[in-house]
RNA sequence: GCCCGCUUGGCGGAAUUGGUAGACGCACAGGACUUAAAAUCCUGAGGCCGCAAGGCCGUGCCGGUUCGAGUCCGGCAGCGGGCACCA
């Protein structure tokens, strides 16, 4: 038989599978259900490597839940809105819809050609109608659900450009394309209210067994519970009184101090009248968004003419500042200041000369001496100093306290998030329109569902800076629906982020004319395997999992939990090493060969600089072209390296070296059908009934093979799957007899091995199962089972150790009792002479496993 | 600063969860085939000593538990990630 065709054949089987319509899938409440989803791309031109790994991963999970009997939905689609469109408007002359769908068109062809067992037929572009006029349908539930609101917010504001920037487009402090220094500005726009299942989303991370740790983790402090108490300080010789939130209400008798926010209401009243406090605040809003020198900023206070009276003593009253370093965001943007046991406090009251009490203690100590550092324990500790809370622990003295401000009716205990609502407003064309109306008689109008979907307009310019919506002719302007006078047409669109929150949802019934049906929705989710990088393991993924509580709490579908994704792999980066030219430019792989040791230019011949390995990027050109690998080696090639040597959650490095290996091998898998080591039985030979030693050691490696290597395709362990194949492979190239049993168990061993490489390289799987006459397509095969008694070993080799130190091995017949093994053990010669003629003193013996002989 | 994770040959990594450390692969070396090269096949290999049998050392470092530690516990170092004026 000639050499493996990749390219031939993997036209053919793709072919084949469109043919049949191999991966459509059909909702069947009778059959139990698979739903795996990657993360689907965002079209910016080609795939990468990135792409590559996610949905070698991806398509594996896929076709093995098929072959264990599993009704499958693997669906792909396009994340199509956003910024790199209008760039490339900006820059190419050519209209976002065009750039995106041309994408489009290049890169499924280029994921066709890596043989994914994907139903097309459910594909869709989140920037197509037929996709957006749903998630406006969608915002209008969460409006009517008052989950959807509008609000005064700060945005970053480019003075030069006049334009709002996205938090990416921020760097250093500057504007990317004006280089000036970015402003906050306040605007009115829209949020979605995910602060209300802060505490539900917080509880159900908890029943995510199949999620990472470490992303639960990231959640969990990004939505940042944490207890204290909300209380208010009455003001000397005002009316109004002044609200803090603490987590430490058990230290309020070290108080020293009292700050505001600069953006706090009662900073802004002191402002009108005081000219050097407003230049502070304006110097406040300037460092606000100079994220990056926050650490370093110091932190600065104005003391204003207001003084906050002890909520438990009468006659004592606390100095108030308007702070830098106070956030209006979080809490109610004023805290009381503690010195002795908070850092940032205890620097402020330093630099204000402010009194320094310790109010806790290590116990049994009734006094503390605070010098630079403040005393942060809260374990094995006393209150002191500190009244009617004198001697309790930090828990019952902050009971105690909250006791005492509720009594007072000054305040109560309170549980507070870091998590905000989330700003879904962006000034940008290429999104999702959201369908609201502004009418000075009526307010805010919901578009009626009956308009739906409120189009983008094709003819837009982006010679102006801003958001083409607005300035667009005749967009804007439309009639009320309420009263039927001149409106203005909402020209924010949506976050991108909201058209992938729902996406795994839309894949269930993609065609439907309401955003999903029940009916599908319910049968297939939640996803049960979701597979992307670890890079959205916090916003993307915590989105999602708000948005389906929120679907749920609108009537879409009926999951109980609001868990979308029941199981979460998160994949490793795609490395490559870099290289510089002399000159200190970046070169790509491609520009450099090596020469002996040497890296050198491969056109100039001069010394190349060899980089360390990192992520593939355009910016420092260590890229490889997926599709050129395709071409060169063919989709099993490139699948099998990824899923070889590194395991699937770390990140990989892509080497030359390491695909030629993947090739090479490929060639091998084929040549065991083609240049077979002896004869391959035919398909309906009958079982021998002679069985030589090679032909049992054949056919119990091929057991011991499918058993672990489906615990390995269960747990991800693809890297060991890959070792596997290679040791049974290596096992069937050196069994060469030529009987009829060795001939009958090289067609079992042939046959299976073909469904077990069906999910990580199903070309070639296919054409070996053809080679060798197997009936119907692979992809139809059922998983073997591994046959335990098949498997089992006779004999078992036993270590031998003397006093933990290993002295022999030997073989013995499986199962061999204790007292045997110990006899065999002590009669090893290497043992006697380790142990040097001395008395044994105890002998432990675990069965099948290691004899030690303690002396 | 706080919270996580990782550290095993020249390299990627494996080790049935406390029981023969280095499976499998890559790279390397020697050999076979070939006029030659490629491809393929065979052999070797953690380090040190030794012709060999074998011995000593060895999973970032220090210590502990155990008959036995890559694996468990305590401390330290290095690398990576997340959050970060969050009261």
């Amino acid at each position: 038989m000639s050499r493996y065709n990749a390219k031939a054949v993997e036209a053919k089987w793709q072919k084949i599978w469109e043919e049949r319509q191999a991966f459509r899938a059909e909702t069947d409440p009778g059959k139990p259900k698979y739903y795996v989803l990657e993360m689907f791309p965002y079209p910016s031109g080609r795939i990468h490597m990135g792409h590559v790994r996610n949905y070698t991963l991806g398509d594996v999970v896929a076709r093995y839940k098929r072959a264990r009997g599993f009704n499958v939905l693997h669906p792909m689609g396009w994340d199509a809105f956003g910024l790199p469109a209008e760039n490339a408007a900006q820059e190419k002359k050519v209209h976002p819809a065009a750039w995106t769908y041309d994408n489009i068109a290049t890169m499924r062809g280029e994921l066709q050609r890596m043989g994914l067992s994907l139903d097309w037929s459910r594909e869709f572009a989140t920037c197509h109608p037929g996709y957006y006029k749903y998630q406006q349908k969608l915002f209008l539930d969460l409006l009517k659900k008052g989950l959807a609101y509008r609000k005064e917010s700060f945005v970053n504001w480019d003075p030069v450009d006049n334009t709002v920037l996205a938090n990416e487009q921020v760097i250093d402090g500057r504007g990317w394309r004006s280089g000036a220094p970015v402003e906050r500005r306040k605007l009115s726009q829209w949020f979605f209210r995910i602060t209300a299942y802060a505490d539900d989303l917080l509880a159900g991370l908890e029943e995510l067994s199949r999620w990472p740790e470490r992303v639960r983790l990231m959640q969990q402090n990004w939505i940042g519970k944490s207890e204290g108490a909300r209380f208010s300080f009455a003001l000397k010789d005002r009316q109004d009184r002044l609200e803090v939130y603490s987590t430490r209400p058990d230290t309020l008798y070290g108080a020293s101090f009292v700050a505001i926010a600069a953006d706090h209401p009662l900073a802004a009243e002191i402002a009108k009248g005081d000219a050097k406090l407003a230049a502070f605040i304006e110097e406040c809003r300037k460092t606000g968004t100079a994220e990056a020198e926050l650490e370093k900023a110091e932190k600065k206070g104005y003391r204003i003419p207001v003084e906050a009276i002890h909520p438990f003593d009468a006659n004592w009253t606390l100095p108030v500042y308007v702070a830098n370093f106070v956030l209006m965001e979080y809490g109610t943007g004023a805290i009381f200041g503690c010195p002795a046991h908070d850092q940032r406090d205890l620097d402020f009251a330093r630099k204000y000369g402010l009194p320094v009490k310790a109010v806790v203690a290590p116990k049994g100590q009734t006094a503390l001496e605070i010098g630079d550092e403040a005393f942060l324990e809260t374990e094995n500790t006393q209150a002191i100093n500190s009244g009617f809370l004198d001697g309790m622990d930090v828990a019952g003295a902050k009971r105690a306290a909250i006791r005492k401000l509720e009594e007072l009716g000054a305040g109560q205990g309170t549980v507070t998030f870091r998590l905000r609502d989330w700003g879904v407003s962006r000034q940008r064309y290429w999104g999702c329109p959201i369908p609201v109306i502004h009418c000075d008689a009526c307010g805010i109008v919901p578009v009626p569902e009956k308009d739906l979907p409120v189009l983008l307009p094709d003819d837009v310019t982006f010679d102006k800076p801003g958001n083409p919506l607005d300035h667009h002719p005749t967009w804007k302007h439309v009639d009320c629906p309420q009263c039927g006078k001149a409106a203005r047409r909402e020209t924010d669109t949506c976050d991108t982020f909201v058209d992938s929150s729902w996406y795994f949802a839309r894949f269930c019934s993609p065609r439907a004319d309401l955003p999903m049906e029940k009916a599908d929705v319910d049968y297939w989710l939640p996803v049960d395997q979701y597979i992307g990088g670890i890079e959205h393991a916090i916003l993307h993924l915590l989105y999602s999992r708000f948005f389906t509580r929120a679907m749920r709490d609108t009537g879409h579908l009926s999951l109980k939990s609001g868990e979308p994704f029941a199981g979460l792999f998160t994949q490793g980066m795609v490395c490559h090493e870099t290289y510089r030219a002399a000159d200190g430019s970046w070169l790509q792989p491609a520009e450099v060969r090596r020469d002996g040791d040497r890296v050198v230019h491969a056109r100039t011949g001069e010394p190349v600089t060899v980089g360390r390995t990192e992520k593939m990027s355009k910016s420092k050109k260590n890229v490889i072209d997926p599709g050129l690998i395709i071409d060169t080696y063919g989709a099993d090639t490139a699948r099998w390296f990824m899923l070889s040597d590194s395991p699937p959650e770390r990140d990989m490095e892509w080497t030359e070296a390491g695909i030629e290996g993947a090739w090479r091998f490929t060639q091998r898998l084929w040549r065991l059908v083609s240049e077979p080591k002896g004869p391959i039985a035919a398909k309906s030979a009958p079982m021998p009934g002679e069985w030589p030693a090679a032909a049992l050691d054949l056919r119990r490696a091929l057991h011991k093979t499918i058993a672990a290597l489906t615990q390995d395709l269960e747990q991800f362990h693809y890297n060991k799957a890959v070792a596997r194949i290679h040791e049974f492979a290596n096992l069937l190239e050196a069994t060469k007899g030529d009987d009829a049993a060795t001939a009958w168990a090289r067609r079992e061993a042939l046959q299976t091995l073909a469904i077990l490489i069906g999910p990580m390289v199903p070309h070639l799987a296919e054409e070996i199962w053809q080679a060798l006459d197997g009936d119907g397509l692979l992809l139809e095969q059922p998983w073997p089972v591994a046959d335990a008694e098949l498997a089992r070993d006779d004999t078992v080799t036993i270590a031998v150790q003397v006093s933990g130190k290993l002295r022999a091995t030997i073989e013995v017949a499986r199962d061999m009792d204790k007292t045997a093994l110990e006899q065999l053990a002590l009669a090893n010669d290497n043992v006697q002479r380790a142990m040097e003629g001395k008395p044994v003193r105890k002998v432990i013996v675990v069965p099948n496993r290691i004899v030690n002989v303690v002396v």
